[in-house]
RNA sequence: GGCCUUAUCGUCUAACGGCUAGGACACAGGAUUCUCAUUCCUGUAAUCGGAGUUCGAUUCUCCGUAAGGUCACCA
């Protein structure tokens, strides 16, 4: 295909959404994937509603999710433009200055027209295949409140056709506007464009998704901690998919793979669970380096800057701590929980949390802990790792029953019911205060 | 209400008109190291209803039903 140009055309009324993602995500997958130019227009002709911080949000998460834009206009800055386009209508007769009576405050005397030639549209849409309509039902309807205030669907159809939009790839609720736009079109002597028309993303009920249901703006989902690619990836397959059973895949792939035919008609559920797998996913194969500063980033105070005074358990942690969540803003409330001060702190437990639950004898207890102290004793400094500790205990801890052994040992490390393993967090805590805080635990035993 | 669109496990989805309707998330059970989490294995679970075309329908047609969109001097 030739000279492709997609557009991504939201009205800064509103924060980017996982809708608009979406949208915007395919116009520029189809645009990269023809060589062609992916255009970012903010449609901001209503004055009223149009806000600023909304643009800034718009322009934020779309740099955020790299889905980079070959040209950028705003409406209210093409005013001229409109009005060239409209004067030609008025002269042609196609459209019409026509008298009012005002319906409602705010209304004009005087607004223009668009003189419908009421006859049957038929376009097809890549998506769905062929729609038509009977354009008679939208009477003469109105393209500017005047010469300085063209609408929606005015400055749309003008723009696409100044600048050269040869598909427009957009919401399903564009299906009902698509046939007034083509009118205007043809009065302008304008292509038209191919039209592929996205099935809505729905909530659980089915509904509209909406705020309520955690139709959050992308940014607010960076500030929870999930990535990029994780957010890419789930709106890619909501809709679409790459024609086999992949469910991992980068945005390089997508546009190599990308089918207008192969969108979904029916509209999606959003589903959070899927999208926190995918992070999860994505969170692992981060550098250490990265997933380092997130989770930093999420430690309250106090926490970081045990951290950063000790950056050889910070790094050993990174691992354990990905492990157990799904998204990075989950590690400030399990920080909050106290989860994480044991790597930098002896913990502080009472004498009964340290037995386990089939071995209640403390002595017993603490002649277990004596024995894997003995047991550990001999590893060389260097070698602390898991493989090795668990080597030297392994055995005795199998004879004698793991878990009488294990758990006192695990729970003297940690001092919470709910850990990693003894091993691996004897080698992050490194062999000397391993065996101060198992030596604690004999002595608290037997006090 | 008019018009437009849609309908496969709970959810996202696959299946030239032709194997036992496949995969993923979630859920349940099991295994891997005491706990938690990973990981692995196994399992539960779907073609909206009714006609028609056909040797044969998830697939094509029609009628229902349900859901969504749209009917602005918003976008």
């Amino acid at each position: 295909m030739t000279n492709v140009i997609t557009r991504f055309a939201p009205s800064p009324t509103g924060v980017l959404h996982i809708g608009s993602v979406r949208t915007a995500l395919y116009s520029w997958l189809f645009a990269r994937q023809n060589g062609g130019k992916f255009i970012l227009r903010i449609e901001d002709t209503d004055k009223e509603r149009s806000k600023r911080e909304f643009e800034d949000n718009i322009l934020d998460g779309l740099a955020w999710l790299g889905l980079t834009n070959d040209e950028f206009y705003r409406q209210s800055e093409r005013g001229e433009i409109y009005k060239k386009h409209l004067i030609k209508l008025i002269a042609d007769g196609t459209a019409y200055v026509s008298k009012e009576e005002p319906k409602e405050p705010g209304d004009r005397t005087e607004v223009i027209r668009f003189k419908n030639p009421n006859g049957v549209v038929t376009f097809r849409d890549e998506a769905r295949g062929d729609i038509s309509f009977d354009t008679t039902e939208l009477g003469d309807f109105v393209i500017a409140k005047d010469l300085e205030s063209p609408l929606y669907h005015f400055a749309v159809v003008v723009d696409d056709f100044e600048m050269g939009v040869t598909h427009i790839i957009r919401g399903d609720d564009g299906i009902s506007n698509t046939p007034r736009q083509i009118l205007i079109q043809e009065a302008l002597g304008a292509p038209r464009p191919v039209y592929a028309h996205l099935p809505m993303i729905l909530a659980p009920d089915k509904s509209k998704l909406s705020k309520r249901h955690g139709a959050l703006a992308v940014t607010e989902y960076r500030e929870e901690g999930y990535l990029p690619e994780a957010i890419l990836n789930f709106v890619a397959l909501m809709g679409w998919n790459p024609g086999n059973d992949q469910e991992i895949i980068s945005l390089d792939e997508m546009i190599k793979l990308f089918m207008l035919e192969k969108i979904q008609k029916g509209g999606a559920v959003f589903n959070i669970d899927k999208l926190k797998w995918l992070n999860k996913h994505y969170m692992k194969v981060l550098t250490t380096e990265n997933a380092e500063a997130e989770i930093l980033r999420r430690f309250p105070d106090d926490l970081r800057a045990k951290a950063e005074n000790n950056k050889n358990i910070l790094a050993k942690i990174v691992l354990v701590i990905l492990d157990h969540i799904s998204t990075f803003g989950e590690v400030s409330a399990l920080a909050d929980a106290g989860e994480y001060g044991y790597f930098f702190d002896d913990p502080e437990y009472s004498v009964d949390a340290l037995l386990w639950k089939d071995e209640k004898d403390k002595f017993v207890a603490e002649g277990k802990l004596r024995k894997v102290l003995s047991l550990i004793g001999d590893i060389d400094d260097n070698l602390f790792t898991p493989e090795t500790i668990k080597t030297a205990i392994w055995d005795y801890a199998t004879e004698v029953g793991r878990g009488s052994v294990l758990w006192p040992m695990r729970y003297a490390l940690s001092g919470r019911d709910k850990s990693p393993d003894p091993f691996v967090l004897a080698s992050i805590l490194g062999k000397e205060v391993t065996i101060s805080r198992i030596e604690k635990a004999t002595k608290l035993l037997i006090a």
